[in-house]
DNA sequence: ATAGTAGGTGCACGATTGAACACCCAAGGT
DNA sequence: ACCTTGGGTGTTCAATCGTGCACCTACTAT
């Protein structure tokens, strides 16, 4: 059931908080900006919120954090074609790029792709690969091999139960490490910009 | 003065834990997180890193919030360093994904890629565009274009005066607009996550 | 007419919070 | 050999936090 009008209004005010603050205010502090004189309203008008995955709780569940839709509006108040029948307007619209694509930042490294190796997976020279360090890397994933001192990046593969480092480019030998094969992280993410 | 290397490591928790959680956690928190046994070590090194602007106060100062710095991820040479292996964070300049992508927040809009029309320029489906409205786009740009009532994203072309859209996928048509063509915005970046 | 429900008040309580202060100790600088 | 500094411990304390419960009061559905 859609939130009604004035929840709306309340939605609105902590979104206002949450740029200044970064976080959802405490409930005393919910009663200020709302105007309300008890906690227990401030409560319930999370918890109404938290229906509509407005607010979350935090895993350890001793917090409020914003939700998949809290920052919703940044797509919707951009006024579009009447009909809009696409599907961009309501899909999840992570606003921070950054955590979009980076799960945990003490492992993550960014690396620029150099050459055109990847080119037929889309991956250019340029590009950032966002690699996270640490994690397991499976048959069929990318992967930031270290090759000759220098970072490859690469589609690990396998071949007769060795691993063996795949280009998607034609021009490209598959490549057959002889000794043990050097990984240092698994590409979870790419990032590139339009030069303007 | 370049935080060290110990204080490094207990950054890299705060931001994982705010991946999680979306906020700096208590002092308390922070102890268990850290391992300290007394919560002023905990404060302490909230001051350490706010000196750094790893971490601010809120406006209210009532509690911690990200600093201006951080999102900042470690940004990898494309050889390898000698020692290895640990922290990638030689002589690296640091590297904020959304600053490298977004120049104007309040005019940059996410817009998921769907079909594949633009695969030979290395966009598939499922890829987000970054798109900034508003700003003057000329031949050559990428563009996302209201067709029918829809999103497309082409490379935006002239052709005897009238400007055109043309795929990259000679499996699609180049679309020649009758009347006047829109023009929502123009890809300004590309971010795409692989799937784990 | 009445019952149910949603939004809000008021209050008491135990848990958690951050601030403050005294102290420890290993590393460096002189 | 001395002293300073930085990172950390241990403890106390008042303020703030979230929860639970009882109650109020429109509006709505039956």
């Amino acid at each position: 059931m859609a939130e009604n009008e004035k929840d709306r209004d309340y939605l609105g005010r902590l979104q206002d908080y949450y740029v200044d603050s970064k976080r959802i205010p405490s409930l005393q502090r919910v009663c200020e900006l709302m105007g309300f004189a008890s906690k227990t309203a401030a409560k319930k008008l999370l918890l109404r919120l938290e229906n509509e995955g407005f607010v979350e709780r935090t895993p350890d569940d001793d917090a409020w954090m914003p939700g998949s839709r809290f920052f919703e509006r940044a797509l919707a108040d951009s006024h579009v074609p009447a009909g809009m029948p696409v599907a961009a307007e309501n899909g999840a619209e992570p606003f921070m790029l950054d955590d979009y694509v980076v799960k945990t930042p003490s492992r993550t490294v960014m690396i620029p792709v150099k050459g055109d190796s990847m080119i037929d997976a889309g991956i250019h020279s340029g590009d950032i690969a966002v690699v996270e360090r640490g994690t397991g890397a499976s048959k069929g994933d990318f992967v930031v091999a270290i090759v000759d001192n220098e970072f490859t990046l690469k589609e690990l593969g396998l071949e007769r139960g060795r691993f063996i480092l795949i280009p998607h480019n034609p021009a490209y030998p598959v490549i057959r490490p002889q000794g043990e094969l050097e990984i240092f992280g698994v590409m979870v993410g790419l990032v590139r910009r339009y030069s303007h």
